[in-house]
DNA sequence: TGCTTTTAGTTACATATGAAACTATTATAA
DNA sequence: TTATAATAGTTTCATATGTAACTAAAAGCA
């Protein structure tokens, strides 16, 4: 990847991307415990519910665009809140592969009660933080991430020409 | 970051958990796929290699302590590494329950040619925000995560009083 | 038109993961 | 002691997840 020092110790506990993953697993854990607990719902499901909050009459790969979720996870949820009755879809006409997705009362009570809590909680995650570090903190999971999908996605190979 | 009433919408891509959800996700499949493509080496036995490498002669229950680990995914990727012949462990002699864990001359080896790579990825990584950012980062993590445990251990209940 | 490719979405399979049960050993305490 | 509880680590089982294969419809194109 590019040539440091080849000897720098790797300290776990001081590791961007591990540090990420553990916070990122107990958020979601939290999350998901009261998701799954309250509401029988599980994270997918309610990206899926959020998303189509936001924009109805979605189609799946619609939701696929606008989440990070691959398509078999979003078919899946999907499938269980229709069961569920929190979704409807319906064909469309002009193209009889897609169908628009819509959240039904129920789904749409749902929403209004889970979303404030989600919110919530969201807020008191963030009152560990200064107001100038809550600011500050956007900006740089933006860059953060866009960096992450240059990297997967090899568009970077290597840049770093050792800025000791 | 989001200025909301109890009311206010959620949007998902606004939303700090899902973010760092995100986040992670991206950063975990890029390494996991270098470390089983060079090295036939998941993220869990990745994770036991580096905390052995700093601290040789840990317990399994040693690693769990220093790694957000569960015992059961320790403990599976230790019976790997030891199949592989990159850990060795010896039973305690005082509590014969232990085994103190070691790496193998090929752990070393493998974890010599890993560690610089894993942190020229970080480095890449880091290359995405401000020297300012950069060392805001780390601070921030540190309070984020440690509220998300308070929070997951329930030592706080709702203390926000409609701050806005 | 008819053949090939692409896209939407589902299903099947193989692997990963966590909770709980289990084995073996040590600690506690009546 | 000897019953009870606690700890280290493994195994079992049920669920979650991603890859790849599949079906159906539409688009490209010869």
């Amino acid at each position: 990847m590019s040539p440091n020092r080849p000897d720098a110790a790797l300290h776990l506990e001081q590791f961007l991307p591990y540090r990420l993953s553990v916070l990122a697993n107990t958020l979601s854990a939290s999350l998901s415990g009261f998701y799954a607990g309250q509401h029988d719902l599980s994270p997918p499901e309610w990206r899926v519910i959020a998303v189509l909050a936001q924009s109805p009459g979605l189609t799946a790969a619609g939701v696929v665009a606008r989440t990070a979720m691959d398509k078999v996870a979003v078919s899946r949820a999907v499938a269980r809140l229709l069961r569920q009755g929190r979704l409807s879809r319906r064909q469309s006409a002009e193209d009889r592969r897609c169908t628009t997705l819509e959240l039904t009362r129920a789904g749409q009570a749902l929403y209004r009660n889970v979303a404030p809590q989600a919110l919530a909680y969201e807020r008191e995650l963030l009152q560990a933080l200064s107001k100038a570090d809550q600011e500050r903190l956007g900006g740089i999971l933006e860059l953060l991430t866009a960096r992450a999908r240059e990297l997967r996605d090899g568009r970077i190979i290597s840049a770093s020409k050792d800025p000791g």
